[in-house]
DNA sequence: GGGTTTGCTGTGCACGATCACAGCATGGCG
DNA sequence: CGCCATGCTGTGATCGTGCACAGCAAACCC
């Protein structure tokens, strides 16, 4: 039985039909949907198919079925900051398990140099994969735009900038998630509430200072301009955001960030101005990554349910391959609440 | 130019041939390798290839050569280990820009349950990659095992146990990173260094493990059995076996801990206790991972070349698809000196 | 009983490439 | 001149499927 390490030729659905004593496209009806076919030829068919080892050779059937059966996982942007994101990483994972359960494989493909750019626009748009699934922080990409253009079904995360809307996209409810914490930053008495915001080029960094604006006006808070600043996301612009704000709103008794990341550089620069977190100033981050459990104190921030958006991105992918209309899907957050605020 | 959204169907090299006024068997030359091609026929076909934007319909040509020119990335163990695991991401995302260089796709396979188990090791066995990158703590998986039986070419990430010497294996050299971190430590003029050992049951663990004793009998400093403890990489461990280690041998001036996770757990210790680092206790990681910059003081570790790893990951194991042997590759660590030591 | 529907089955063709083979010049050599 | 080697080219067979189609028996209806 052992054949000394060299790979025997597979059964084909051939060697299936001669097990079972029927023919090929009997075979064929039961490995698709099994429509038309008396109950004694398919259980014949599953016999031999279970006897032979049969797998389905999924090139001949790509062959002529023009399908792939397979989907591309794209990451455009700078790698090693979604690499490093642990969102990422359950995205991804979460994205692989739900195509496994439909027996599709995820192809990892990295769209870093000029390059590797050139490569995979050409391999998918050459068929080679049925859709893609695309994660690219501002998504006006000319990659994504060309796949658009071609006709590749496509499911973004996030809510994608400058495409139209033949895209589908999955995303947090950025505007509700930060309602929802500047709606507990008032119900703990605070007033002077700042924001630093991320890129304003993005959706997300829009629609969670919109989100800050439309509680404050709810609440018959005044939206005071000098407790507006805007960051980029990193820890830098969130040190440099808190400095800013506390030279032009020395009052502030709570801030709003766009980030968990950002966050923590807020905290670094609350305590080098000896302000007391949350006593003086509390803060709310968002994206409940790691970095709002290692920050000192913890943070309180705004979950966005990866787990679930994988699942919805995957699930609309498989919808538009099937033919489907593109559809958006918003999922909500949660508020985590720890102790700085 | 807009074709509204649908797919248009791709170029054949049939069209090909068409437009460069030569028969498919010319282009197919053309294609693979080049050679028995005029020079005239060559520059015509190139044109209508770059005229047409033809790609090679890889189903079509996987059908009759047997090759699937894809690549399975496996992940067998608790996933979630590894994706928290930077290291990790670096080499998945090597491995794939790696393959991306040989126009190879990876694709990624997660096997959680008992069923993706199963549906992956058919996948694989019906020859739908034509090979097979491997991650796994303890790697004597059945999994493996099955893979090996039915040929694969395999290449695993570290030293597999229990695996016959059909498989491959790319790894960094533990024993000879414990053994610098080892002498560093006795440059210091530090005698009673303890040890928090990886777990024993997998290589990594056994091999650091020797490398400290080794170095130790070179020294002629006696190897003390209650200056070793074990644990299992967690920072949970790591702040255990320290405490472990302050109880039987108070003594002690410097710990090697197995891994970063484990030295912040140790300095974490170390700290409770009210030993100063690295003045009264100088401690030493493994990985270079995020934890030890993120640690204070930073850790001085020893540093893996991952990004090497993967690039010879997928050297091997395209060699060994090509037809080459098994190989194993061992790495060089490098030792990067900080403040804990 | 003739015609139509229904359920099931087998067969040939097509998908798009590779590969082995045969064919055709051309040129070198004895 | 005959022969063979060399360089290049075209053709048909082939890979393993799915699909359209035809065929066939049984049942059903009028």
């Amino acid at each position: 039985m052992n054949n000394a390490g060299g790979r025997r030729r597979p059964p084909t659905i051939h060697d299936v039909a001669r097990e079972a004593g029927v023919s090929r496209g009997t075979v064929s009806r039961v490995l698709n949907g099994g429509h038309y076919v008396s109950p004694a030829a398919a259980e014949a068919v599953n016999a031999a198919i279970r006897k032979t080892g049969y797998v389905v050779n999924r090139h001949a059937r790509s062959l002529i079925t023009g399908r792939s059966d397979s989907v591309g996982f794209l990451l455009t942007e700078p790698q090693e900051r979604f690499f490093e994101d642990p969102n990422f990483n359950v995205l991804l994972r979460g994205c692989t398990q739900a195509l496994a359960t439909h027996d599709i494989p995820l192809l990892l493909m990295l769209a870093g140099t000029e390059d590797e750019r050139r490569r995979i626009t050409r391999y998918i748009t050459a068929g080679h994969v049925d859709g893609v699934l695309l994660v690219s922080s501002h998504s006006g990409d000319p990659i994504a735009e060309e796949l658009r253009e071609a006709g590749v079904p496509l499911v973004a995360c996030g809510k994608p900038i400058g495409l139209g809307s033949r895209v589908s996209y999955v995303a947090a409810d950025d505007r509700d998630g930060a309602r929802d914490m500047v709606r507990h930053l008032l119900s703990l008495g605070r007033r002077r509430i700042g924001v630093v915001t991320g890129p304003l080029d993005t959706p997300g960094g829009v629609e969670r200072l919109a989100g800050y604006k439309e509680v404050l006006a709810e609440a018959g808070v005044e939206v005071d301009e000098r407790l507006v600043v805007s960051g980029d996301y990193s820890r830098a612009s969130g040190e440099a955001g808190a400095d800013r704000l506390l030279a032009q709103a020395p009052d502030m008794d709570a801030v709003f960030v766009a980030s968990d990341l950002m966050a923590q550089g807020v905290l670094t620069a609350l305590e080098r101005a000896g302000r007391r977190i949350p006593e003086d100033v509390a803060v709310g981050g968002f994206d409940d990554s790691p970095a709002a459990l290692a920050a000192r104190p913890e943070l309180t921030t705004i979950r966005q349910p990866w787990d679930r958006i994988s699942a919805e991105m995957v699930r609309v992918l498989l919808a538009q391959i099937g033919g489907e209309d593109p559809a958006a899907v918003i999922l909500p957050t949660e508020l985590v609440k720890r102790e700085s605020t």
